[in-house]
RNA sequence: GGACGGGUGGGUGAGUGGCUAAAACCAGCAGACUGUAAAUCUGCCGCUCCUUGCGGGCUACGGAGGUUCGAAUCCUCCCCCGUCCA
């Protein structure tokens, strides 16, 4: 059987230590996936992920639709080899846009109409034309089209949302059934529901009586706070099958990563370590380092001293102070390729731990050295 | 020696009588970023005081005077810079 998830080990906090088997190799969970939205994960080249030990990066639906297009992807062997890139893929749906471009979109039950960020043209997605698009482009996982609120919403709202996306997982899912391989692709439905507990519960419910290989959580981090965020996680998760992968879409922050893994998360992915670290915000076991603060300038240290990532053997805060400030392309490669690593290596620990059984240990003493460095000053100073 | 043109806040550079502590951009300083319309966006950016307010005071458009209720803007002289003519 091509696809394959395992309950490995559990943790007295609820989280779990489990392995997702594809056809593109395995994925060790809980896993941090990074985003490579229109099939690269900016700033790095595939050997350097592979060098990162990414197990598996996602793709976006509505950017490779765009461009350069799912069917010269397909013409071109599908998207593994099109990017060059061997390990697992996931594909977002276009959901996500479908809240991010807000301004440029219009949605109803049949799809969304978005006008192109790019050349300002008119295109539909349905759940069924996003799957089309990620078959073609052959991720290991694809998830279904979803309609992503923002926060905070009314109940009315975020409950005609919900039905609506289970409409769509529906749909979705009767039209994998018929174009799909289910030996090539595993597809995700995803819950809403805002910040809305019974309709989480609800959309939770619903959704697992539609029998998906997996399960994601959606409509989260958006805009409210990180309690509300746990509370609806912890909702739904306690509602989805033990036996199957839950992915939380779109988190986090690297304090709040071991909180989501205590609820019962296998997977996520963020731009935050990609985007910050263009943005010369870097993240460390110690608190975030705004490497263009004029502190740095003649600091030889290492971005983070206890960081084993080849930018933290070789470079000094005041090199890569400088490279920011200048403008020049290797500051994104070289933050990124840190940033990538931090989070790779914060979810490795994770899964150790919870091997041990020890992630509250783990997480208390994460997020009170990160929380320390915010309180005296949000960053590292010595 | 003469004829033009020009000297504005760290830089470039708008501004020809009040709406100008002075556009815009750059540099500088700080912050934000959560399924990527993001190598982006936001704030500050003369000094100073406080009860932090579309607050008060001071200083400021080469220099010194002057005209005016009011001057970066008009006048006079001077100093610099550029171009051209002797």
């Amino acid at each position: 059987m091509a696809f394959h998830f395992e309950v490995l080990a559990t943790d007295p906090s609820g989280a779990r230590l489990g392995r997702i088997t594809t056809p593109h190799g395995a994925i060790d969970t809980p896993a941090f996936m990074p985003v490579g939205t229109a099939a690269t994960v900016k700033g790095q080249t595939q050997q350097d992920l592979e060098a990162l030990d990414a197990q598996i990066i996602l793709g976006n639906t509505y950017h490779l639709y765009l461009r350069p297009g799912h069917e010269l992807i397909r013409r071109m062997g599908g998207l593994h080899k099109f990017m060059s890139w061997s390990r697992p893929i996931l594909t977002d749906s276009g959901g996500f846009q479908v809240f991010s471009l807000s301004e440029l979109r219009k949605v109803n039950d049949d799809g969304v109409t978005f006008r192109s960020h790019l050349d300002g043209s008119e295109h539909f997605l349905s759940p069924e034309k996003a799957l089309e698009i990620e078959i073609a482009l052959g991720s290991d996982i694809a998830m279904v089209l979803d309609e992503c609120i923002e926060a905070p919403a009314d109940r009315s709202r975020t409950k005609a949302a919900a039905a609506r996306t289970l409409d769509w997982a529906r749909r979705s899912r009767d039209y994998f059934a018929k174009h799909g391989e289910a030996t090539k692709q595993m597809l995700f439905g995803i819950v809403q529901g805002g910040a809305h507990e019974a309709l989480r519960i609800e959309s939770a419910n619903s959704l697992v009586d539609l029998d998906f290989p997996g399960y994601a959580i959606g409509g989260l981090a958006v805009g409210e706070p990180h309690p509300v965020t746990c509370e609806m996680t912890k909702a739904v998760t306690a509602r989805l099958p033990a036996d199957k992968p839950r992915y939380l879409m779109g988190v986090g922050k690297p304090e709040q990563i071991a909180d989501y893994v205590a609820l019962g998360v296998d997977m996520m992915d963020c731009v935050l370590p990609t985007r910050s670290a263009r943005h010369g915000c870097l993240y460390t076991s110690q608190g975030r380092v705004l490497i263009r603060n004029s502190q740095y300038a003649t600091d030889p240290r290492p971005i983070d001293e206890n960081c084993r990532c080849a930018v933290c053997q070789r470079y000094s805060r005041a090199y890569l102070r400088h490279l920011y400030s200048t403008g020049e392309f290797l500051s994104t490669i070289l933050n990124t390729h840190h940033n990538l690593y931090f989070y790779l290596d914060t979810m490795r620990k994770i899964r150790e731990a919870i091997g041990f059984g020890k992630l509250e240990t783990f997480r208390s003493d994460l997020q009170s050295r990160l929380q320390r460095a915010e309180r005296t000053g949000g960053r590292v100073s010595g």
